[in-house]
DNA sequence: CCGACTTATGGTCAAGCTCACCTAAATGAC
DNA sequence: GTCATTTAGGTGAGCTTGACCATAAGTCGG
């Protein structure tokens, strides 16, 4: 910051928090990990998992503590990116609380273990909560829409969708990545090829025979990549625009 | 935010605070409103305009209310929006700040009239602030940087490089906007193809010579997309690759 | 072992887009 | 008029895209 002249006027006394948006693909559809508040308000109603942030403490720093305390998921090994600030005075009943919420994405991880601080957590799929089936505590779903458009627009520029995939995988796990994140069913034979003309995209190795049916796939670890020239981008095939967006 | 089990710990005392990376171009280069701080710390040196969040004041408001006070420039008529927050612990001498920097745009702009809080405020090129040959208060050089990185991208996926043109304007104007910003020259001609083949970026109305020589240009006003379909691209002629990025 | 089925991989082809040029048009300066 | 300059518009090779087809390599049920 960098007040220069009318240095007068007491900040206002603001909380800082961190809510974290964590998604993952489980059984083609996109997932998020919610928790159940139990305490007031909104005790009982789903919401995205979050904390203080602590003294001495960088806000990634929270969002890193936060994932492993209220979720049991390593910190690591997932990608981990801020989203944005929410500053609606009465976003919470409980006072001035300024969030910044974070977008993390992992493959399909094991879950809540009872006993722990995240037994309460759980994965939800994405879409009753788009339709309003599910409704979330305070302004959360609107940080998972912005979230989810984050990641879907990530996915056209950036290597992330590696990330929800567990190494090694196929052409065909990382397609399905696509086709749940962004909700439309892409050309299998297209798809490939452009994944693979990408270099740094994805790197070969060897053959697997997983499919209960069907020819093996050849298995893959992420390239060193960080951004896909060109990007990647939806819109092609079938339509997106009902839904959100 | 929504902590569930552990309530417990005290939420840190922070403050939060507003910084602006605002942008404009004058005479064909990018330039940046750094004010000259008057306190210390830094006293003297240049740094980013901003101030303090006030109670029931959303970071919208804030990044409002500053550019009007720090810059005297009208919050409307320029393109505002959330770029980050900055928490590293000791980003700031007098403290625990936390800031939440934006991204403003927009035209060669009236300057600071002296007498106001505007007074200490200037246009300065960008490029000799990425060389460091101009250094910036606080962590305010890395905002920059990120600041310029997201409105280079901005310039491929969304209609802002209008935010910058004074109304009405000739292709030539945002044809200048896009090479100061990326600091690279573009074709005019396949410039010029793609503003016009992407509907809703440029309306056109009737002619003006202003060119001191050559032929006279049509005339646009800002269309009505929001977003490139699409995008266009940085990358094809020169090279981009040494500088930053 | 055989054929049916499933999924992966690979190829083809027309349409569209990009980039690097080239040419014409419109103006002021001389 | 001629020239320099800038806008406007065109052309063609090369690449990418999307739709679609063909083949490969497995499993499964007989």
């Amino acid at each position: 910051m960098s007040k220069t002249v009318h240095q007068r006027r007491p900040p206002a006394s603001v909380a800082v928090a961190v809510d974290l948006v964590i998604f993952t693909v489980r059984d083609g559809r996109l997932q998020v990990l919610l928790i159940e508040r139990g305490n007031t308000p909104y005790r009982g109603q789903a919401a995205l998992p979050g904390g203080f942030v602590r003294d001495g403490e960088t806000l990634d720093a929270t969002a890193r503590r936060e994932l492993r305390e209220e979720t049991g998921v390593s910190a690591d090994s997932l990608h981990l990116e801020q989203l944005r600030a929410y500053s609606e005075p009465d976003r919470d009943p409980r006072g001035r609380i300024i969030t910044i919420a974070y977008l993390a994405i992992g493959p399909d991880l094991p879950m809540p273990q009872a006993g722990t601080d995240a037994s309460a957590a759980h994965w939800t799929p994405v879409s009753p909560i788009l339709d309003r089936q599910i409704a979330l505590a305070f302004d959360h779903e609107e940080i998972l829409r912005d979230g989810l458009e984050r990641a879907r627009s990530q996915l056209e520029h950036t290597t992330i969708a590696t990330a929800f995939c567990r190494e090694p995988f196929t052409i065909a796990d990382l397609r399905q990545i696509y086709e749940a994140v962004w909700g439309v069913p892409l050309d299998p034979s297209n798809f490939r090829r452009k994944v693979l003309k990408t270099k740094g995209f994805v790197k070969p190795i060897g053959e697997r025979r997983l499919p209960d049916i069907g020819r093996p796939a050849a298995l893959f670890h992420r390239g060193l990549a960080e951004i896909l020239t060109p990007p990647l981008m939806r819109s092609g095939t079938a339509s997106i625009s009902r839904e959100e967006m």
